[in-house]
DNA sequence: AATACTATTTAGATTTGTCTAAATTATATT
DNA sequence: AATATAATTTAGACAAATCTAAATAGTATT
């Protein structure tokens, strides 16, 4: 079976919200690729003709087991260029996200593989993250860490350590959730706050009381 | 300006027919890109509109200088591709257009760049055709090959050494013009026919008489 | 349980790139 | 020059992927 570039981006959101949750919502997943839950709508349809997704109306998204081994060939394919661009081209980590989105979606297993090869059987890419290997097997993904220590300037919101409805409440005013991606635009060391910057948004500065309870992983 | 996938196609195309000849025809156009001539025609408007080629109605199409410019810069991307795919991924030259073929459209002056330095700078890629520097200048092209000679397997056809109208139109009949693309298929020693494919054709075999009448390039 | 709010879906439109069939223009032939 | 043939364009349609606005379903709140 062949995906467009547009299936595929679909398939590698689903599986990246669905890791640990169950089934993924319409607004999560438009709210990942940064378009309208309707065109989610009209995407999910196609998905599930094609049995890459299990899905009933009003009732959430999950992978098949068949979506699950095109996300992991995808998720392969985006890391090992990733390692090539920081190791081969010497690329900082940090700018080669962009870059892996595009090439990600050439579509040649054997140069994938060859490719892999090439680097070294690479397990892990330039920001941790595991690379699944040619059978689609992948090692745990990488510990989650607190927003303040977080080294990497892109970052997802993965979880809350307090579940203070105060704290809740103050994140959801500020427009953080799960899977709220985030950029790190500067960190102050005079009182640990950081200033953030959310997609579509302007960014804001959160204390360092705040950015402790804030579990992320690096993009 | 930012092109889509599809007009990289089409200028890419342009460029490689206006090579020599002065201007660009319509059905040259789709024949090369495996589409239909009125496809042709509503693309060249909306590259007209972009001032990318000169264009009026039944006149042909050739490109601008802006249009040239995007033109080398494209062929840069994929023949850069070719050479990593040889070179470092240990392909064979005969396998890595398509391949290259999506490679061509990541779009990221800064990775080709890269590529080319990781590379060395290259300055023909694997079957011989010239690299376009990263301000668009690029050698001369390939001397002409007779078909009884070429030694890679896809081909095109690029002029015919004899003008006998017996010649012109065995090989009219036999749907091979300017720009035809071949594959060859064999080559048999006894007699040095050589069976070749036309996209879309049933393979047959011509004549060394003929074959050395063909004038070619690799593509 | 009724109401309000949020999430999701539907209906209908838009853009890009393509197609077929018919109409038009250019070129070749008698 | 008239006619036939070939090349090109137009008109109208379609699929993919998206959107907006309105309708509907699910969840939360009083």
């Amino acid at each position: 079976m062949n995906l467009t570039n547009a299936e595929e981006n679909y398939i590698k959101s689903i599986f990246k919200l669905q890791d640990g949750t169950s089934v993924v919502s319409t607004n999560a997943i438009a709210y990942d690729l940064d378009t309208k839950p309707a065109s989610v709508t009209d995407m999910a349809k196609k998905l599930k003709e094609k049995k890459l997704i299990d899905y009933e109306k009003y009732q959430g998204i999950t992978l098949t087991a068949e979506g699950r081994r095109f996300a992991l060939q995808i998720v392969r394919r985006h890391r090992l260029w990733e390692c090539f661009l920081v190791d081969k081209l010497s690329f900082s980590w940090d700018e080669v996200h962009e870059i892996a989105e595009e090439l990600e979606h050439v579509k040649s297993e054997k140069l994938v593989n060859r490719l892999s090869e090439f680097l070294g059987n690479p397990t892990t890419d330039p920001h941790g993250d595991p690379i699944p290997d040619a059978q689609g097997k992948m090692s745990k993904s990488k510990q989650l860490v607190s927003l303040d220590k977080a080294t990497s300037k892109r970052l997802e919101v993965a979880g809350v350590s307090d579940q203070s409805s105060s704290l809740l409440e103050f994140l959801k005013a500020k427009g953080i959730r799960l899977g709220t991606q985030i950029e790190v635009i500067e960190r102050y060391d005079f009182d640990n706050s950081v200033e953030i910057k959310i997609k579509n948004q302007s960014a804001f500065t959160i204390s360092e009381q705040v950015s402790k309870t804030i579990m992320v992983k690096s993009l």
